[in-house]
DNA sequence: AACAAATACATGTACATACATGTAATATAA
DNA sequence: TTATATTACATGTATGTACATGTATTTGTT
């Protein structure tokens, strides 16, 4: 028999066994050990930290950490349409304005991440046949991308998905999001 | 004169001029043309995007936004100190047991980004002279690292500023921030 | 028209993430 | 005790971030 895989099935992967930071269970799968997880709810236990200077304090790193988790959950669902989360990023913004095609600088200013190196992220795309890629003859220095068929159509099937992750995912009511877009923005309200 | 340095002082370099993402106005700095921006505060400002499907959708978008602009915030600051955002975490984790050692497993738990690789970040530590490693005798996988007193004064210097920061830039009260923490943990109540 | 300035983007580097695999050391079981 | 399982971590690869710089193209000025 194979040595028995012990590795989470999702995230913390470096930590397998026993570790505080996770309620772990194990259980096999066909000739796999799978690590069940649950993820910890409470940033307390999360990060094992408890000295937070005051709430806004913990809110910072409550930000930070559930964006890495919202970003690995979604980037656990796009690797069986074989794309990174960025990468799936620039396909539903150029789905935005097709068929039309749209610049680097244009993609760029809708991306989240504003320090996102798109013509690289293209580059992936290009060679996986999921955009194309052209020079302006109005303009020689702009570079014009537009989604192929087979573009089209792996964003539709990931998005379908990504779509039916968020709502099963997330238990929250339109109130209580709302609320949160604005506390938020409170956040961001002064700019540094 | 040289040709004036047209890029923004803070964030979306690559989006110089006249971008309807920032509200833009340049002013001279010695020979510098310095770009001052106002990052926008509303999501879909930020992101150039209106259609959300619904509030939990938009929070989620605002959510990653978030984290990523609070990270860049933090890491201008840090760079001052030659330190990365996931630098300075490391210290962070290690001030917490200062002066006991720590092995990977350990930091690595209490990390934010649980899918950081703490083995190379503390190799460049270690390069500073920040951190000293060494082998466990009782227990010779395990590799102890501590703060030098280097790494101790640093990070001291650095937390200062960072707290000032952050106080300074969140203008929110504790019921607030309390409210914030517990829907953050309502996004990531359900586990995936 | 000719030159300078500005723009758009490609490309290079250091660091980080996400994940797979290799290796030495320890724990467990036969 | 010896073989096997497990752990801890180092290391390799592809991708991404953050930032600096190079280059072709366009715009503005004289």
């Amino acid at each position: 028999m194979p040595a028995p895989v012990l590795k989470c099935c999702f995230c913390c992967k470096q930590i397998v066994n026993l570790n505080p930071v996770l309620k772990t269970a194990g259980f096999k799968f066909g000739k796999l050990y799978v690590h069940t997880y649950i993820c910890v709810v409470k940033l307390e236990e999360a990060i094992k930290s408890v000295n937070f200077r005051n709430q806004t304090h913990k809110a910072g790193l409550n930000i930070l950490y559930t964006a890495w988790w919202l970003k690995t959950t979604m980037s656990r669902e796009l690797k069986n349409f074989g794309l990174t989360h960025e990468q799936y990023n620039v396909l539903r913004i150029l789905k935005g304005k097709n068929p039309e095609e749209m610049c680097v600088k244009d993609i760029a200013g809708r991306m989240i991440e504003k320090s996102s190196n798109v013509p690289r992220i293209i580059d992936r795309l290009v060679l996986k046949k999921l955009v194309k890629r052209s020079t302006d003859l109005e303009d020689k220095r702009h570079t014009l991308m537009s989604l192929t068929p087979a573009g089209v159509n792996i964003l539709e099937l990931s998005t379908a998905k990504i779509n039916k992750l968020f709502d099963e995912l997330i238990p929250m009511d339109d109130a209580s999001a709302s609320k949160l877009n604005t506390l938020l923005e409170k956040v961001r309200e002064k700019e540094p």
